[in-house]
DNA sequence: CCCTTTGCTTGACAGTGTCAAGCTGAGTAG
DNA sequence: CTACTCAGCTTGACACTGTCAAGCAAAGGG
């Protein structure tokens, strides 16, 4: 990454481009902030100047995935029709393909060793995460008197439970991913439809 | 748990005993097999006797919950009624409870970590309780021509989701998890019923 | 009584996160 | 041009980790 002898010009960005490039293609306690430091062609205690533990570098890497993922879905439902259900399916779907697509990136994510870093940067990132899902359900209609909270419970809770299950190869399926995901997201239709 | 100076009459159960214990009380990256191995009141090195490796360790302690969770799904399925759907309902809330109710054990469970253990306990009992899960989604009506695969994939999902979502804090609930619970899953209800 | 084997301990090694102290080079004041 | 300051990184150290090799000790068989 960078040339024996020679600094980055910008240590922190190395960092967070070296624990991102670990995450990805080695197993996570692999991900060592020595092993970081390595890659990024600084010494060892360097991170410390950046990140007050190994937590917080991860962390900081995790937000900017949740951004990214964020920006995902924002994408997604704006490329979605009018219906507002198939706004909120969108969303769901981008969120299914974001996951499956950065397992282990995703896994971290919502580990409490990375989410109780106490910045800040990460709650953030993962409450605008929330807010776009929020968003798209409070725009559909929720018969039954079902609340925007227990609207994304279902919403979330879908998702969130198809990529953890997928990814980790518990469950067989017997159609593409997002074909199957598209199945099961659509089963909420009814919940979300009529008044 | 052990007397200074005395050994355990079993130490393999006593090094299970600790690791659980450990899961229980501490974070994750603390559970070290060090650690097990003092609160089971044996050498540092005594655990490789008996594990190859510390996941190996944690995972035969992660089998052994899968176990518990297995049984626990099958006694509030035979609680039930006649109901296919309320049956497989039950199936999923003791699923649910479990998670709540151990959410350190239950994220330990879904790791890569510790699934990749090779010698196959915990594939065998993870086995065991999809296994239960399986029967329940095959005695539902499953109307659309959805597969027996594709019912689990929507059932395991949303209770998996669930246990993830709320045991890390993510969404929040206006009333008891379990009672949310309860909703999210009825609403499948007309996903496995009719003909 | 000796000898083997099983079951655990002791000791060591490389690797880790984190802290303290030191170096170094750029910028600023004189 | 020199001297000082200081941020930014490095070096060194410590306690801790998982894992391996070797050793001890007690139980059982001859």
């Amino acid at each position: 990454m960078v040339k024996q002898g020679e600094r980055p010009a910008d240590v922190r960005g190395a960092l967070l481009d070296a624990a991102l490039r670990l995450i990805e293609t080695v197993p996570e306690d692999k991900v060592s902030l020595r092993a970081c430091a390595r890659l990024a062609g600084v010494s060892h205690a360097a991170p410390a100047h950046y990140f007050p533990s190994r937590a917080a570098l991860i962390s900081a890497v995790l937000a900017h995935a949740f951004n990214q993922l964020t920006q995902a879905m924002i994408t997604a439902r704006d490329a979605a029709g009018e219906d507002p259900f198939d706004r909120l399916k969108a969303t769901g779907l981008a969120y299914v393909g974001f996951g499956l697509a950065h397992p282990a990136l995703y896994a971290m994510m919502f580990q409490p060793t990375y989410l109780q870093v106490s910045d800040g940067e990460m709650a953030e990132a993962g409450g605008h995460c929330g807010n776009v899902l929020g968003e798209a359900v409070a725009a559909t209609p929720r018969p039954g008197g079902m609340t925007i909270a227990a609207g994304m419970a279902m919403a979330w809770t879908a998702v969130h439970g198809f990529v953890g299950l997928v990814s980790h190869g518990l469950i067989l399926l017997d159609e593409a991913p997002i074909t199957a995901a598209d199945r099961v997201l659509e089963q909420q239709r009814s919940a979300f439809s009529g008044g």
